[in-house]
RNA sequence: GCGAAUAUGGUGAAGUGGUUAACACGCCGGAUUGUGGCUCCGGUAUGCGUGGGUUCGAUCCCCACUAUUCGCCCCA
């Protein structure tokens, strides 16, 4: 048998529904922060992300998915958006022909090239904003805040914001300096990965799961006291504007992001739910003032944000949120003769461009196995047809929670759904504070699949 | 890149070196000659991840491979 890719998983059923769920809040809710959805391709040139996230990280020393093209240009499948954005941001000259700041968000699938675990996959599908063009303290703190109210909105209780500051690049350099200084006569009692991280990144000790306890870990210089002032004064801005927005978190000097191109506002997002594995961070993000020069375009300030909706999706599962999906048929047309068969297929059809929705059976059942299949598939109304209630012009109907059965004449029947399956879309209306949702694409049967591959 | 565990039908799973691979759910059919979801009866794996080996004989023992799961590095 023929499998999927190691780290990919096929979506679909109740799953499929939870993620076109989720897509269609997140374009709600982006809509109303007045972000435009971007799609760049899923494959770049392996540069955009070699000089956008660093030669020397990981990710891209080890973990792309690299190949040469028929013509021998050297690609990489996507593994993160910031720098796919960033080199359309410039391709485009978005610095010029769109309102300052520019506010993009994306949506889509990510590969890397890892050994997949508990909230890992090779394949993993990414929302995340990119704010191009403002360095106001407001910018990084709104930016915090949109992961945050999309938790909120869809439920989720238990999760932990985490900022720090890395400051601006000469309170970073001075800092690494300093760590380095300071860990120099103690690294040869670090575990293994201490000492490699030592060469390559420094910074990245403070993260170490192995030496956490270890006092002279704890009692290493802190980011914080080696801003200079002006950083300092941004990072104090960010959390006064943090607080305005109402949104909780909680400083850790320890915190600095794996990606070179980071700098000032870091955060993380962590779900604090019993039973996520150890890979709990649902979105992180940070400023990167640097990259848009970087990759040859203006000087040009940038904050953004990733969220793996993957992981979201594990931290609503877990802690049991039940999404708004209405996997529910509305009518289900039972017939069994031929008649009555030809019959339902022209009221299926009627029923369908009146805009309910409607079921019927496809493999010849007999009647028994057709109300067993309209209660698997959750119908509400039942129209039972019958030969001799046809040549009188009558129809059956049940409603199938009741299980209450009239007759009805034939003319009335629309007008009769009308009535009642309008009332039961008043009342979930009511119910529901996400119901207000609607897609942002502009396809009229677009089911918010965003091509990408979800 | 490193380490560990697992691998039986549509699903959850039991099991044994030797005729027909337990049980449950699901699915299909019947009792019910067109109104069910309860009950009862019947059907439902050319077969125990793949390839080798040991053996008179392996799903059960050994090896390799593959896949899945979990952890490390790293990261969302």
């Amino acid at each position: 048998m023929v499998t999927k890719p190691k780290g990919c998983h096929d979506i679909y059923g109740t799953e499929a529904k939870k993620w076109q769920y989720v897509n269609k809040v997140i374009d709600s809710l982006m809509e109303k922060y007045n972000y435009s959805y971007i799609r760049t391709p899923i494959f770049e040139s392996s540069e955009v992300f070699h000089r956008g996230m660093g030669e020397t990280t990981d990710v891209v020393t080890k973990e792309t998915y690299d190949f040469v093209d028929r013509a021998n240009r050297k690609m990489t499948l996507r593994p993160e958006g910031t720098a796919g954005i960033v080199r359309s941001y410039i391709e485009n000259k978005m610095y010029g022909n769109m309102p300052n700041p520019v506010k993009l968000y994306y949506n889509g699938t990510m590969y890397r090239y890892e050994r997949p675990q508990s909230g890992r996959d090779r394949e993993l599908t990414q929302f995340g904003v990119e704010l191009l063009g403002s360095d106001d303290p407001l910018s990084d703190a709104e930016v915090i805040s949109i992961p945050v109210n999309l938790f909120k909105i869809l439920g989720l209780q238990e999760i932990k914001v985490k900022i720090n500051s890395l400051g601006d690049n000469a309170s970073r350099n001075n800092y690494r300096e300093a760590l380095k200084k300071y860990f120099e006569p103690h690294i040869s009692s670090f575990c293994e990965d201490c000492q490699e991280r030592f060469v390559k990144n420094p910074l990245r000790i403070l993260d170490c799961k192995v030496d956490k306890d270890n006092p002279i870990l704890k009692n290493a210089p802190k980011t914080l006291d080696y801003l200079n002032e002006e950083s300092n004064l941004r990072f104090e801005k960010v959390k006064e504007y943090l607080k305005a927005l109402e949104v909780d978190y909680e400083v850790d000097p320890k915190l600095v992001r794996g990606l070179d191109y980071y700098n000032h506002t870091v955060f993380e997002i962590e779900a604090h739910v019993e039973g996520f594995g150890s890979n709990n961070v649902l979105g992180a993000g940070g400023r990167y003032n640097g990259l848009v020069e970087l990759l040859d375009g203006p000087k040009t300030p940038g904050v953004g944000f990733a969220c793996g909706i993957g992981r979201l999706m594990m931290a609503l599962d877990l802690e049991n949120i039940d999404l708004d999906i209405k996997d529910d048929v509305e009518i289900f047309v039972m017939a069994v003769s031929d008649t009555e068969k030809n019959y339902a297929v022209t009221l299926v059809q009627s029923l369908r461009m009146s805009g309910f929705k409607v079921e019927m059976d496809y493999t010849d059942r007999n009647l028994k196995g057709q109300f067993k299949q309209a209660d698997r598939l959750n119908a509400k109304y039942l129209i039972i047809l019958n030969d001799k209630d046809l040549a009188k012009n009558e129809i059956k109907v049940k409603n199938n929670i009741t299980k209450e059965e009239i007759t009805l004449e034939l003319d009335y029947l629309l007008y009769y759904f009308d009535e009642v399956l309008q009332d039961e879309e008043y009342i979930n209306e009511n119910e529901d504070l996400t119901s207000d949702i609607e897609c942002s694409c502009h396809h009229h049967d677009c089911k918010c699949h965003h091509e990408e591959g979800e």
